[in-house]
DNA sequence: GCGCGGGGTGGGAGCGCTCCTAGACTCGGT
DNA sequence: ACCGAGTCTAGGAGCGCTCCCACCCCGCGC
């Protein structure tokens, strides 16, 4: 270590550099001094060699058809993710595991080199997450899938059941009667979660849930369209529409024009997730609004925590929030 | 090391996992075979140690204001760029360099963990163009930018002019003549480019542009919306209008739309990126296509030959097309 | 004045790998 | 039968760091 050469020996230096315990003032003053002039930096690789530790953590993405990647979800999370690694030191490996090859790879990557995993699932991809748990490798969740809603994983989530609420309470208070939903895939319980909101809302105004009115969609704009245009076929008096993120009420208001609706003055439109969609879409939607950005802030948290030797799991569920536009 | 244990020597084993040459085919299965039953990970901490490569290569984003990091040009590229480099077995690290704080942070880290850079920077940061090219690492950019520009330094772009040029004279063609265009800021080579193709394709009719047909946006929705508007006041008989991205496309069809314009009865509109966005907007937009999968796939492409030891810098320049829908 | 404890330091050991060199072994030519 | 060229292998050296232990020195208590 060149350290060494401006003033002491190799174990006082590194006792300065990585966190001074136990060391004189003058020793300090030294080798920062010398550090400073010799501009250096440390091998990372030869400090994990011997530590064990890589300062590398994955953001693990199963990108299906959905491409989740360009999801404005993915973006909040993994800014926030990033923000509370940096101050920690710890940099974030991008690893996506659309196919089994892929997951494959990942996990060979995964054990080898890093830390610990931030694994954000579209669909309840149970074969991934079962294995990245059965690697025994330090892993936080986005989200809880139907594998992952245990308590004995790590994971971060929204209130999703009282978001719906909120926002289908909203469309009641207005004297919205006929509301449609259209929500997630069964396996995800982003969308379980949020059509039992819708289920719970309705009957706490004496309103019997009428299934005709529930779609499954799958995220995407497209399927919301799809979704939106079978239920007005099922139901050509629906008056409102609560769709489980924004792409799908995009699509759903597509369908609703082409049907010859105004929104909102014949039918009234709410989405999730409040992304950049949902202020400039046409018109403004309505959406419940959850802060990704903080829920990445607190996976990378968590799993710092747990990296640094936390065995109890944790979980964490975020608040959300109506923001009212002119779609409903 | 453990697969010793299993047959041979170290240096033979090590000359089995990492590429197979002058080792007896007896060897090479005796090793195989034992890597595979201890199910043996290579440790790359160590490899990284004694060979000088980590195997890392980061993403910079220069994020600034318009959140670049949830553009879908950014989900496009990184989603390229990460098939190109698995397959070379080596990983993506996401950096983020908003401020100087963090590029600062960045540049420590880059220059003591990564073995290359891939920067896709908003802005023509000058300030972080610079000091990674001072930094001597192995850079790829993203689109030229003013500093960028240079025949010295890597980097990857599209056929900004001539996508312009197509764009423009669809116009043309179909009888417009009075075409604005919302471009980038100056500072930033697509933008300009795409400026440029506008003029050039205007005079090739014989069309004389003019500069009060011209704003300057930010990439962003809204200031797609306030350029469309600023357009209206000075120019009411504009008649079609070229956005240098789908974004500001989406903001300028709004601003039209509450103007009482019809598109593309009254004005045309295109855009620029084919994003999903121009898809599902309302009418589906006109763009033009370039495929950011393909540039970050290049860009890493390059990245692993600057990295391999190729000295001379190269540049590479992607096909545009126009993609015609129903705005135009 | 002697012993004991604690803050501070020096340097050996070793993390797991690849590189390199010396040497062993094989085979064909004379 | 010998030798040289070619092929493959064993194991030492060392990458740059942290950990650990032995040690030194100083001040205090008996």
């Amino acid at each position: 270590m060149v350290a060494t050469l401006a003033g002491v020996s190799r174990g006082t230096a590194s006792r300065v550099l990585s966190g001074a315990t136990n060391v004189s003032p003058h020793a300090v003053a030294a080798v920062t001094g010398a550090a400073a002039e010799l501009r250096y930096r440390p091998n990372l690789s030869a400090r994990s060699l011997v530590t064990g530790r890589t300062g590398l953590v994955g953001l693990v993405v199963n990108e299906t058809n959905e491409r989740l990647f360009s999801d404005p979800f993915f973006a909040g999370v993994a800014r926030g993710a990033h923000a509370a690694l940096a101050r920690a030191g710890v940099a974030l490996v991008l690893s996506l595991a659309s196919d089994a090859a892929e997951r494959d790879r990942l996990l060979e990557l995964a054990t080898t080199r890093l830390d610990g995993l931030l694994v954000i699932h579209g669909h309840g991809d149970s074969a991934l997450v079962e294995s990245l748990v059965s690697s025994g490798l330090p892993a936080v969740f986005a989200g809880r899938t139907r594998t992952a809603a245990r308590e004995d994983l790590w994971w971060v989530d929204s209130e999703n059941e009282s978001g719906a609420i909120e926002a289908v309470t909203h469309l009641l208070e207005r004297g919205r009667r006929r509301i449609a939903t259209i929500t997630g895939p069964l396996d995800m319980v982003a969308g379980v979660d949020r059509l039992s909101g819708w289920r719970t809302a309705l009957r706490s105004f004496g309103v019997e849930p009428d299934e005709s009115l529930v779609e499954y969609g799958t995220f995407s704009t497209e399927s919301g369209n799809e979704s939106m245009t079978r239920i007005l076929e099922r139901a050509p008096d629906v008056d409102a529409v609560f769709a489980a993120n924004d792409l799908m009420a995009v699509g759903a208001m597509r369908a609703l024009r082409d049907a010859g609706r105004v929104i909102p003055d014949d039918v009234a439109v709410i989405g999730f997730d409040d992304s950049d969609t949902a202020a400039s879409a046409e018109p403004p939607l309505t959406s419940v609004a959850q802060d990704v950005e903080r829920a990445g802030y607190l996976m990378a948290s968590l799993l710092l925590e747990r990296i640094g030797g936390a065995e109890t799991p944790r979980q964490e569920v975020l608040p959300t929030h109506l923001v009212v536009r002119t779609s409903s």
